[in-house]
DNA sequence: CACACCCATGACAACGTCGACATATTTTTC
DNA sequence: GAAAAATATGTCGACGTTGTCATGGGTGTG
């Protein structure tokens, strides 16, 4: 049951316990001859090096912490984490996950928990974009925030998708498509993406010269977030009945979306032919569920995640980081629910 | 920046650090003045034990290990993870999670990184249910596969979700609300709970007395997970198309019945008036975001994460597991796709 | 051939913690 | 009031690894 350790190794290979750790680490002055006699005997025995033993003499444990609110325990953002591990695995660092679950008592002794581990740094990821202040228990370890950003600005590097050209891109899309009438259903503007991609969408609008009466806009959600309450089947109904009903709706996200179809085919429209529609997020399970599939603006989960760990790495190797807040950029997705408006 | 030890924290209250250990690992014979004295300093000082030290002495790191093959990395069976965690959490123990992705090399690895933190145990956890050999690497750790089940019978303790019951309960409730030509559109083949939820619903129309006549059962979707074919919505949209069209549709999952409400909606057919509808999974992202919102059976995730881990520990403890595969049972969530059918 | 130098290896201590054992102090028992 | 038992604290070494320094042999230099 017990482990072999780099003594047995050793014993077998006939050599010191400190030449197998040479072997073991790839350092130089081994010959040929003893690395091979060692490598023979690691297989042999099955020696699998314990870190512990190597964090405790080295204090570098080669691990980096995520904590989140929900993300891994939740469908939405888990790419983030998925681009953070793809980084980790390739650079052989161990990561470990923790979750608050809101609970800021929780995240205190999640940070305890990761200096126990004497982490190397620190991820601090959220499910939506927002702004929060660690509750780190007055510690300091290198920080990267991915998703969100701290109140007190330029404190921790973070970052962030950038919705406000998302939301760009998307209008500009439709706009070049020829629609002139077009709604929104607003997310939940307690989400700090809502008044972004809001934003955008009404100056773009307006750069095309579309004036407030062109434009339709509804609250789609709003109260707290994980019990919200939902407006968005009434208010794109109600968006539809209009006579001069928007020819495309621009949704908040694309779980609303869903809505807004069912909306539309209750009233027999046809989507595309009767009203564009565009999503935002790129949450798989339903824009390529929906048919006809959404057009909509990917968030960089991934992209976030792997830039995030590769910058925490390099604060870590002790590199200063000047742009202390990160934007990555949204990538449109074209599919097959908006249709050229012909006036 | 170097971490305050226990010997610092000794030192501090003037008492030498096997007494400090005992404070810190609440062991008897220390008077409660010592150990308030000691709790200052540790106070003070800010100390954190070092798990990595304390590993290495008493070789039980406490850790327990997840390998799955894409769960934390997928919006789908994340509810494992949180069942896991939450019972990790009260109970003191570290969770290590990776993904293989699906590649076997990875797998391989991931044993290998697992016995290099000398985990206690480790939850084979897979996204979908289904038969899977692991690839431990030919090592012996304790370990508890969750929703899935090795191919060598009685190789290793399994917890599965209740597909067949799940669907039994789902098709009752059909059939006593008075349809009596049901509809059923299949999950792809190549999952596990496939064909338990087509047989289910087969012998529980028959007990009902309904006939192969009665039922209209077509394929959703086959190929390989992530790359499939997708003929749900034409499959929906003919079978609501029929003369003696079902009153109710049965969805292979959640995610499926997006597709069938469009399909019904482009047909004019009103949910729950014209088509009931009941789904499977309990995928909330798009049960609560369908209008009317859709009833379905919930696959128990949390449960099954949360029992897994208790069960972990306990084999861990050196309990004889005795049923080595246990089922948890799905429970139907009632919300409003279904109509009662007056014949 | 004496010197410096590079290469290959080993001896040993140290990292932070806890278990085994020893010692000192107090309380209980008869 | 002495022996026995229970309580309180300390000393020391070990866990598995790697960093520091030492050693020994080989090679080249003048």
């Amino acid at each position: 049951m017990d482990m072999v350790s780099i003594v047995s190794v050793a014993k077998a290979a006939g050599v010191s316990n400190k030449t197998v750790s040479r072997v073991i680490n790839g350092e130089p002055y081994v010959t040929e001859e003893t690395r091979e006699r060692v490598e023979k005997a690691i297989r042999d025995l099955g020696y699998i090096p314990n870190m512990a033993a190597r964090l405790i003499r080295s204090s570098r444990s080669n691990t980096f912490g995520i904590i989140t609110d929900y993300v891994s325990t939740t469908p939405y953002s888990v790419d983030i984490v998925r681009g953070i591990q793809d980084w980790a695995n390739a650079n052989g660092k161990t990561i470990l996950i923790a979750n608050t679950g809101g609970s800021s008592e929780r995240e205190v002794e999640i940070w305890k928990m990761f200096q126990s581990h004497r982490i190397d740094g620190v991820l601090y990821v959220t499910m939506y974009r927002r702004i929060v202040d660690p509750v780190t228990g007055d510690v300091s370890i290198p920080t990267v925030m991915i998703n969100c950003r701290p109140q007190t600005r330029e404190l921790l590097p973070s970052i962030e998708p950038d919705d406000y050209q998302g939301a760009r891109d998307l209008t500009r899309y439709l706009l070049e498509r020829g629609h002139r009438r077009i709604g929104y259903i607003r997310l939940n503007p307690i989400l700090l993406g809502a008044e972004l991609r809001l934003d955008a969408f009404r100056r773009t609008t307006s750069e095309f010269g579309l004036t407030e009466n062109d434009l339709s806009i509804s609250l789609g959600m709003d109260g707290p977030v994980g019990a919200e309450n939902n407006y968005v089947f009434a208010a794109a109904t109600e968006m539809l009945k209009q006579d001069d009903r928007p020819t495309a709706i621009m949704s908040g996200n694309d779980e609303m979306a869903i809505q807004i179809y069912i909306a539309a085919m209750a009233l027999g429209l046809r989507i595309p032919e009767d009203v564009s529609i565009v999503g935002f997020d790129d949450f798989r399970t339903v824009t390529m569920a929906l048919k006809p599939e959404l057009t909509t603006a990917a968030l960089p989960y991934y992209d976030l995640g792997r830039e995030g760990a590769k910058w925490l790495n390099d604060l870590i190797a002790g590199e200063k980081i000047y742009p202390v807040s990160r934007v990555v950029s949204c990538k449109l997705v074209e599919r097959s629910s908006v249709a050229f408006n012909p006036h």
